[in-house]
DNA sequence: ACTAAGATTCGC
DNA sequence: CGAATCTTAGTA
């Protein structure tokens, strides 16, 4: 399967985005999130199809239809579920528009702020889920919408090279249960608890070192 | 206005 | 296993 990954260290940008939800989701794993102060590999991703996805916030939802059609790729899509956590997701607009959720990041710069912010020490209860790493990072409604492809301090940029990427049923949805369109990186110890009790998911791509 | 459900997490 | 907690959306 063709991959396609800017070199090494590259600012992610806006052309990476500008693809399927799926594609995004998919090679969004590995790349290194960064927040402020505080940074982190992405090691698990959702995505969502704006169209026909029943689990998608579009399907449901005009507030999202209205976001996707008003908003550039790579813009940040964030949302508070439950009424207590804050979700980050990423706005791709390719052949097909939707999201990719980051459910889960392996923590790397700013640990001290991450575990001050979560109140916990464990690393691995740091950002192994979509609401720890949002907590973690410091991510809320302020950040709707904001541009994640432009100079800043907030964006994504090429991580190291990556093993393997494994893919399965997506987690805590009600809908649309059969597509496989969760990716994570099979054996890291800080994708979200959901996923680690389950089965690692079928391995999907795997690149050399 | 009132109700329901939700891309979760934590504690008992 | 159930509470916490609040926004969006559907219905009256």
């Amino acid at each position: 399967m063709e991959v396609h990954r800017p070199s090494d260290g590259a600012l992610i940008g806006r052309h990476f985005f500008e693809r399927e939800p799926v594609v995004c989701a998919r090679e969004l794993v590995g790349a290194i999130l960064r927040w402020g102060r505080r940074a982190g590999m992405v090691v698990e991703t959702e995505a969502y199809d704006a169209e026909g996805d029943e689990a998608c916030h579009t399907f449901h939802r005009p507030t999202a239809r209205a976001f996707v059609a008003g908003h550039r790729a790579g813009s940040a899509y964030v949302y508070l579920n439950y009424g207590m956590h804050w979700m980050l997701n990423v706005l791709a607009k390719g052949r097909r528009s939707g999201f990719v959720l980051i459910r889960a990041i392996e923590p790397m710069r700013g640990l001290a702020g991450m575990r001050r912010a979560r109140g916990v020490a464990s690393l691995t209860e740091l950002c192994s889920g979509p609401g720890k790493l949002a907590r973690a990072l410091g991510v809320d409604g302020s950040h709707h919408g904001i541009d994640l492809c432009s100079p800043g301090c907030r964006g994504f940029s090429v991580g190291p090279p990556v093993a393997a990427v494994a893919c399965g049923p997506r987690i805590g949805i009600s809908r649309a249960k059969e597509l496989e369109w969760r990716f994570l990186m099979p054996g890291n110890p800080h994708v979200s608890g959901a996923g680690r009790k389950e089965k690692a998911g079928r391995t999907l791509e795997v690149r050399p070192a």
